[in-house]
DNA sequence: TTGAAAGCGCTAACAT
DNA sequence: ATGTTAGCGCTTTCAA
């Protein structure tokens, strides 16, 4: 077996050596703690930079006894939870910790996302995407702190950042009622406990308001939109307002009423949820509740920071966000006279 | 200070202990390494399950020099790279390795992300956004095995796993050539090396099959192809056949052009690149030059376990692939007669 | 301001 | 089949 030819990483050791100071110092020194000596830094780091050296955190965090690492299990299959993974860095970096990302992927199941997580001894997890019932959660919790973001669990006081949905929906509906719709439909996004919280905060909104609600089943895929716009079309039956369950089955709702001749916002107003990257393109222009995901992801981090630094802290329970409105080009007001879709395609 | 509520983890040592063997038994137990007999091996285990007892990935690595770790640099940004993701898992597991991913996003450079990987100490470094000169890669490349996934590093015999950009080009100017198309646009995606070769390509294809090509210039935004398509119809001048640089441009350029009236693809017939989730919604339902994901991901994984594996081995060179042309509902014959968008809404 | 020594949790080579 | 010992790269007392 032969030798390496790409020179060894360089360890600490070899910067000491080189520089002709020893290992502490140079501990020191690469940790920009105070103590050496002017001289004796300036050779350290010039070492350093001459080896490329760079610490090697696994052996570092296995001798302070703290990774300073923030765990992060999302699912590549939710833009939603790309956006938060943004934030999320953002945070982490300014409260001085590293964010080591694991995926959850068709394939890939929550669980062993988080076993990996577990396996790097991060100080704390966060999990945009749990679907893990409480008592699971709560175990995890007295293993590592846990964050969840966005999910309510009932019943438990695990730590939570969430926007409200109530409050998303009174703010939708609000939008809608004062354009003058009366009647409003929700395509949800079936089984879950979003989803359920999402409908529920969706009835309750049109109550307060007055307004006649309906909802249909639905899923959390893009298809879901696309078929309830469909059966909408087929049973000649169209709310002048629709609320889907989020960005991209609005934004398949949209196109498949474009396509049939409904004009939006002129014959149905449609609102999306998440304020996605997906809403924000010019072409697409989806009026959206936004769930604020630099908040979200700042409180995560300064949660999931605050037990780490104070271990004897106890989960500290919920934390609920307020949700924006962000009215673009898929609301009007409603407009009288009835809707005739034309079958097939749109142009004359 | 007070003392940590939450029982510590549980180490190897612990685990030895509660079963009453030494630690190197309970290690070759943990890692099902022969030896240890079929009792110990169970009373090990029991005590490791009742104390919930995981390896420490730290210590593990440290000690046996090798993280088996591949690092993936990926930018949220780029859907395509999200999907790459999914596949990356698979392979790495596949080869017993684990993949530790690194985020390149706003705010956190192609250097951090990089960084990040090196102080993981992964045996190889994959990179899936890469946006390096030569130089810097092969100065990376001296100090851990790195493979590059689908960009071309001209005059290097860097580790690369791309798609043909000319095969790529080809199945689909060929398509469109088979379908009566005789005058091809394409929306390129400004510069960057993946851009620059896939205009080439799509140049290159057109001559060969005499097609008159035309080229604008656009960027990798979505926002790129409905500028296009709004440049095209305000110039009254609108090709029959159009490839925007990738999905999110050509989805973008379709909703511009449904919406002035045009149809898809009775008027216009239009191409995708990527094959993306967003190409594959059945509410887009375009027509799209697909990379194979998946193995680009195996080759990928490949190609870094086998330089980890024999380290004397050099990089290897371009591994190329042969993209497909996944024909969906935005691609027809071209018809005869010209033309005649309507300004506006789409309906009469 | 600097150095020596112990130890973080684990594996590996070598005893027994 | 099982235990002993040294060491992975780093930080951290503690002494000099």
């Amino acid at each position: 077996m032969g030798r390496d030819p790409r020179q060894s990483e360089a360890r600490l050791k070899d910067v000491a050596a080189s520089a002709g100071v020893s290992r502490s110092l140079a501990s020191l020194v690469i940790r920009n703690e105070p103590g050496p000596s002017a001289e004796a830094r300036e050779r350290v780091l010039e070492a350093a930079h001459r080896l490329g050296y760079r610490p090697d955190t696994r052996a570092q965090s296995l001798a302070v006894l703290r990774t300073r690492l923030l765990g992060a299990a999302f699912d590549t299959r939710r833009p939603f939870q790309i956006d938060l993974i943004e934030g999320l860095y953002e945070a982490a970096t300014a409260a001085g910790y590293e964010l080591v990302l694991s995926a959850q992927v068709p394939g890939r199941s929550e669980e062993e996302a988080i076993a990996t997580l577990l396996g790097y001894r991060c100080d704390a997890a966060i999990l945009l995407s749990s679907g893990w019932p409480a008592e699971r959660l709560e175990e995890l919790d007295s293993r590592v702190p846990v964050v969840l973001i966005g999910r309510r669990v009932p019943k438990t006081n695990l730590d939570v950042v969430r926007t409200s949905e109530a409050a998303g929906m009174r703010l939708a509906l609000g939008h809608l009622a004062q354009l003058g719709h009366r009647e409003v439909l929700h395509i949800d996004g079936g089984s879950g406990q979003i989803p359920s919280d999402r409908r529920r905060a969706f009835r309750g909104a049109a109550r307060a308001l007055g307004l006649a609600a309906r909802v249909q089943r639905g899923d959390r895929t893009a298809e879901a939109g696309w078929e309830a716009a469909h059966r909408l079309l087929a049973a000649g039956d169209i709310p002048t307002a629709i609320i889907p369950y989020h960005d991209m089955a609005a934004t398949a709702l949209i196109d498949a009423f474009t396509r049939a001749g409904v004009r939006i916002p002129d014959d149905v107003s449609v609102i999306g949820y998440d304020n996605s990257q997906l809403s924000q393109m010019s072409h697409v222009n989806l009026t959206s509740v936004g769930q604020d995901v630099h908040h979200l992801a700042t409180q995560a981090v300064g949660k999931a920071v605050q037990r780490v630094e104070d271990r004897n802290l106890p989960a500290g329970g919920e934390v609920v966000l307020s949700p924006s409105l962000i009215v673009r080009g898929t609301t009007g007001p409603v407009r009288s006279g009835s809707i005739a879709p034309k079958p097939g395609r749109s142009v004359p």
